[in-house]
DNA sequence: GCCTGTGGATAGCGGCACTCTCCACGATCC
DNA sequence: GGATCGTGGAGAGTGCCGCTATCCACAGGC
């Protein structure tokens, strides 16, 4: 297989397949001879890996780079690469400060408390939601902030979910897969559903209440 | 208020406010003389908005732009508003084809028919189910496809509770802001707690189960 | 033997979100 | 009341990112 046949698998084109060899997304081909080489089917899979992280996972590319070399990498252990693929979401390290930054931050660890969570204090995903809360408390929302818990059940819904499908995962390399890709992937599929439940529960509402 | 307090106030510098303005996402203060303007504490408000919107709802500016453009036009309706802010994500018109979509294309129409959703037939976040169906099937993660009923009942939970949320609001100025930040600010929260929520079970699971 | 395609490298491009510069003028402080 | 700083307004410039184009010597295949 060539990189024509690497680019028609695909869909990637010719000189974009060239510039994620040249970014170390995707390992060099087997050399044939001074400029000729032979790629596989892991190539393929490589590819659209890439190209799905890409535009339904949002990473950029050098975030793709780091994702793809610790997959690699045999001694990052199964519970290690759910960190990793969590730290690889945007990252806000603003730092701002405030009294909302500061009732934000009483929310989150309040909440955390309560569902027993205590144990992801410090946690990336934790000052995200700082940040969240924050814009959200600037701009008045408190009605979103009340359903708070009831936002907290989805999400622990969907993480038991993501647990049981790792659960029934047992060979090393699929389970970094699955971590990886039902992570990120997994945000915008549940954002996507959500919005369809949202435009049926709403249609639904409309036509019963008037 | 000037600019150098509405700076002062929302942590976003002059230039980067000149530029806004430029670019229509702030309206003009009310002109006091050739070269001074007073502003108000709406503009402040506005600023907040829409860094919220750009740091964690993932917005460009163009589509911060439609999005206020909306939000200040009283013709729109509270139901209008909930499809502008769900057509406001990252579209995805790429149209690819191949067996894996049409797969995909089958799973969606099967899930959303299982549901009752099928009023939702043709949503944009329905396209987007689709692509990220598609990728999955290319990858062979067929185990998180098998869940999908799963994760469907956590969107759709998270979705009852936008509704409730919403329902609550009787301004419709109000109604616009909720529906809008709800939605966008939402899907970050959203996945930042079920990020939480997997780091705390995991913990759990590997801690009882060795 | 000739045209297309290859791997490899370097340079260029378009878009985006600012950021800088300049200007004539107003506000403010000593 | 004069120096200095900030203002609104507009244009041009910047840095980064994700490609895309160009060039090269050479291989493969009709």
């Amino acid at each position: 297989m060539r990189m024509a046949d690497l680019s028609a698998g695909t869909g990637v084109p010719v000189p974009t397949i060239k510039y994620y060899l040249r970014e170390g997304l995707l390992s060099p081909g087997r050399p044939l001879g001074r400029n000729q080489a032979e790629y596989g089917s892991a190539h393929v899979k490589r590819l659209k890996l890439v190209r799905a992280l890409a535009d339904y996972g949002g990473l950029s590319i050098s975030a793709i780079r780091e994702l793809v070399d610790h997959m690699e990498d045999p001694g990052t252990a199964k519970t290690e690469l759910l960190s990793v693929a969590q730290k690889t979401v945007t990252t806000h390290d603003d730092e701002r400060s405030g009294e909302h930054v500061r009732q934000a931050e009483r929310l989150v660890a309040d909440l955390l408390a309560r569902r027993g969570w205590d144990d992801t204090a410090g946690h990336q995903a934790a000052r995200t939601m700082v940040g969240v809360l924050a814009s959200l408390l600037e701009l008045g929302l408190d009605d979103i902030l009340r359903a708070l818990d009831d936002y907290a059940d989805a999400a622990e819904t969907a993480a038991g979910v993501d647990l049981r499908v790792l659960g029934d995962v047992t060979d090393r390399e699929r389970a970094v897969e699955v971590v990886v890709i039902g992570t990120l992937l997994g945000d915008t599929l549940l954002a996507a559903m959500r919005r369809l439940a949202q435009a049926h529960l709403s249609v639904e509402t409309y036509r019963t209440t008037g």
